[in-house]
DNA sequence: CAGTTCCGTGAAAGCGGTTTCATAAAGAAG
DNA sequence: CTTCTTTATGAAACCGCTTTCACGGAACTG
C-alpha cells in the first residue's frame, strides 16, 4: 500500500506486525515459525497480494532457479526430443530452462567463459556437444555442476549412448531377418563441436558382420564428409550400383529417410529390394514407417537433468555415469515378405 | 585481491584510483566518462579479471536480458524451426532465451500469473499458443512486451500466417498441375490452448476450388478430431474409396508424411496416382521430397524476436502486425508425369 | 567579466529480499 | 529451583551493482 503498487516484504511483515525475517522464514522454512505467525503472515501475504520479487531473491540468494542448455541445436533432429526431457523434469521442479544455441566454436568458448565467470546459471547440460581440453578445464573450476549427453567427459556427470553397441544391434536385427549384403550410410559433421557418432555405430555394425563371416563390401559404405559431398549426390551414387546391399543401415533417421525417398524415386523397392533401419526413432520415423534404433531421446533428457537436480541438491557427490538403453523399433521399412 | 576470488567494482574502483560509479559508467555509458580515466579503468579490469556479477546487475537494474517463449512445443513440430528464428536474433542481441513448455491449460494460466507478478522476463513470445481473455486481460497488465506468433490477440504484437491464403494457394497450385478431384485431410487439436489452423485452411482451399466450379467431395474430406479417431484409422479409411481423389492437400507436413507412407503400403502411386501438398515446409518435407506450403518458419521466429526487442527499446510504439509470405515449395510429392 | 549552462565525478542511497547474530522465552536436565 | 539447551524472533548487515544528486570547474553567453 505505499505509493506503486510494489509490496514488499516490508509492507508484509508491517501488515502482520512480525519482521521482515519471519516473512522470509515463512516463505521459505514454514517450519521454523510459530503457528500464529505464520497464519497472520499468511494472511497479510493474501490481503496485499505479494509476490517476491524475482531479481530481489536472485541477489539476496545468490542463486537463479535456472539451468542452461547448450546444444548445436539445429544440426541435429534428436534435439527437440531430448529438450522435452530436460524441460519436463525442470518443469516440475521450477527450474527455468535457458537455452544456449551454439553457431561457431569461438562463440561456443566465449560464451561458457562468461557463463563460468558470471556464474549465471545453477547448471549446464550439454547435449551433443564436444568440447577440447581447454573449455573443460574451465567447466571444471565452474561453481555449478555440468552433465554431458551423448558425450562423456571426465570428471563430469554424463549420459550416453553406446554408439558401438547400437551398431552392433542394428547389424544382429539386420542379420536375424535375413539380411547377408549389409550396407552403411553416414555422414560426419562438419562442425567440430558436433558430436559425431557415425564411426563408432559404423564399426559396431561392420564388426558384427565380421563374426558371421560377412565382409561388408567398400562399396556399399558411404560415409560421407559433409563438406566434400552432398548427401543427395553420395546416395545418388550409391544407388547407381548394379548390386545394392539388401539391406542399409544408416547413422541417423534423417539420413534413412532421405535415402528411401531417394531409392524409391529410382524404383528401388523399400523393403521389397532394400531394408532400411535408421538410428535415433525420431518422431518422424513413425509417419513415414522408419524401422530405427531408438535411443530414448526422451529418457537421455530426463536423465540429464535429474543427474543435474541431485548434483545441485547434494553436490559432494561422486560422478554418475548412466548409459541409455537401445531398442530396435521395427516397422515397414524392414518388414520381411514372409509376412 | 581479497579474501576469496571475487572481484568487485569496488576493487576496481580502488585499482583505477576511481569512484564505483565511473567503473559502473565505464561499463555501460563509456562516453560519459574522460578518456584517461577510461583507460585507466579498463586497465583495472583487465588487471584484477574483473566480470560483474550477473544476480547484483540484474537486482540493481530490474532487467533480466532474458526474453520467454511460451509453446505447446512438443506437439508442433514447427515449433523447432521457430525456435531457431528467435533464437538466433535474441542470441545476437545477448538476451537469453528461456522456454517455457505448458501441458496443461491450468499450469499455463498460473504461469502466466505469476510471470506477469514477479515480473521475471523481460519479455514474452508466445508460440502457436491461444489464449483466453482473462489471461489475455493479466498480460494487458504486465510490465513488459508481450507478442504471439501464429495467432492474433489484439492490443499484441503479432506475427500470423494467413491460414485462408494459404489454403487458397495451396488449391491454385494443385488447380494449376492439373488436379480436378480434390482431397483434404486435416486434423484438429485436442489442446485447448495450442493453435489450430486447420479449419481455415480447408476453407481457403475449398473457396478456390468452388471459385473453378470444382465442389470437393465429403468423402475426399478427412478432417480427424484427434480424440474420437486416430490419424491411422482415418487415414486407411479414406484410402479404401473406390474413387481417390487426385491429389490431397494436408494441413500439416506430418499429417502428410503419415498419409504418403500409408497410402504407398497399399500400392497407391504417389505422385502417379494422388499428388500430395503439405503444410509448414519442415525441414523433413525436403528430406522425404514432400512438396509442401511454406510459411517460411525462421522469419516468424525472427520477426517475433525483432519486434519483441524493438518494442522493449521503444516501449510506446503501436502495436505491429506482421504477415509471413507462403511459398509453394515444390518436391516430388506434386511432380506431375509430364515432366 | 559576471551569469548561466554543461560536464565529469564521487558520495551515498537504493534494490528487496536473505541470513547472521543476539536475545528473550521456553523446555530439559540435574 | 537453578543451570544449560533449544527455539522463535527481530535488528541489522549484506549482496554488488546502478543511479540520483550535488558539487566544482570548464565552457559558453551577452
Amino acid at each position: 500500500m505505499k505509493k506503486s503498487d510494489q509490496v514488499t516484504i516490508y509492507d508484509v511483515a508491517k501488515e502482520a506486525g512480525v519482521s521482515p525475517a519471519t516473512v522470509s522464514r515463512v516463505m521459505n522454512e514454514p517450519s521454523r515459525v510459530a503457528v500464529e505467525k505464520k497464519e497472520a503472515v499468511f494472511a497479510a501475504i493474501k490481503k496485499l497480494n505479494f509476490v517476491p520479487k524475482a531479481d530481489a531473491v536472485i541477489n539476496a540468494r545468490h542463486t537463479y532457479k535456472k539451468i542452461g542448455v547448450v546444444a548445436p541445436f539445429f544440426t541435429q533432429a534428436s534435439f527437440m526430443e531430448r529438450m522435452r526431457g530436460v524441460s519436463e523434469v525442470l518443469g516440475r521442479e521450477h527450474y527455468e530452462l535457458v537455452l544456449y544455441s551454439i553457431d561457431k566454436t569461438d562463440d561456443l568458448k566465449n560464451y561458457i567463459n562468461a557463463l563460468v565467470a558470471t556464474n549465471r546459471v545453477d547448471g549446464l547440460i550439454f547435449l551433443c556437444v564436444h568440447l577440447e581440453e581447454d573449455v573443460l578445464t574451465v567447466l571444471r573450476a565452474a561453481k555449478f555442476p555440468v552433465c554431458f549427453v551423448e558425450e562423456a567427459a571426465s570428471g563430469f556427470d554424463n549420459v550416453i549412448v553406446k554408439n558401438l553397441e547400437g551398431g552392433q544391434k542394428a547389424a544382429e536385427y539386420l542379420y536375424g531377418i535375413g539380411c547377408r549384403r549389409p550396407g552403411f550410410i553416414g555422414e560426419k559433421s562438419s562442425l567440430s563441436y558436433a558430436v559425431s557418432a557415425t564411426e563408432e555405430r559404423f564399426r559396431g555394425y561392420e564388426f558384427y558382420f565380421a563374426n558371421q563371416g560377412i565382409v561388408i563390401q567398400d562399396k556399399h559404405v558411404w560415409i560421407g564428409d559433409f563438406t566434400e559431398k552432398k548427401l543427395d549426390e553420395g546416395i545418388r551414387d550409391f544407388l547407381k550400383q548394379a548390386e545394392l546391399p539388401d539391406c542399409v543401415f544408416c547413422s541417423s533417421d534423417l539420413i534413412a529417410a532421405r535415402f528411401i525417398a531417394l531409392a524409391r524415386e529410382k524404383g528401388v523397392g523399400i523393403p521389397s529390394q532394400v531394408k532400411v533401419l535408421g538410428f535415433d526413432n525420431i518422431d518422424i520415423a513413425q509417419y513415414i514407417g522408419l524401422s530405427s534404433v531408438s535411443q530414448n531421446l526422451d529418457d537421455s533428457g530426463k536423465m540429464a537433468a535429474e543427474l543435474m537436480l541431485a548434483k545441485i541438491k547434494s553436490e559432494n557427490r561422486t560422478v554418475a555415469n548412466m548409459v541409455l538403453p537401445l531398442d530396435i523399433i521395427e516397422r515397414e521399412s524392414t518388414k520381411t515378405m514372409a509376412e
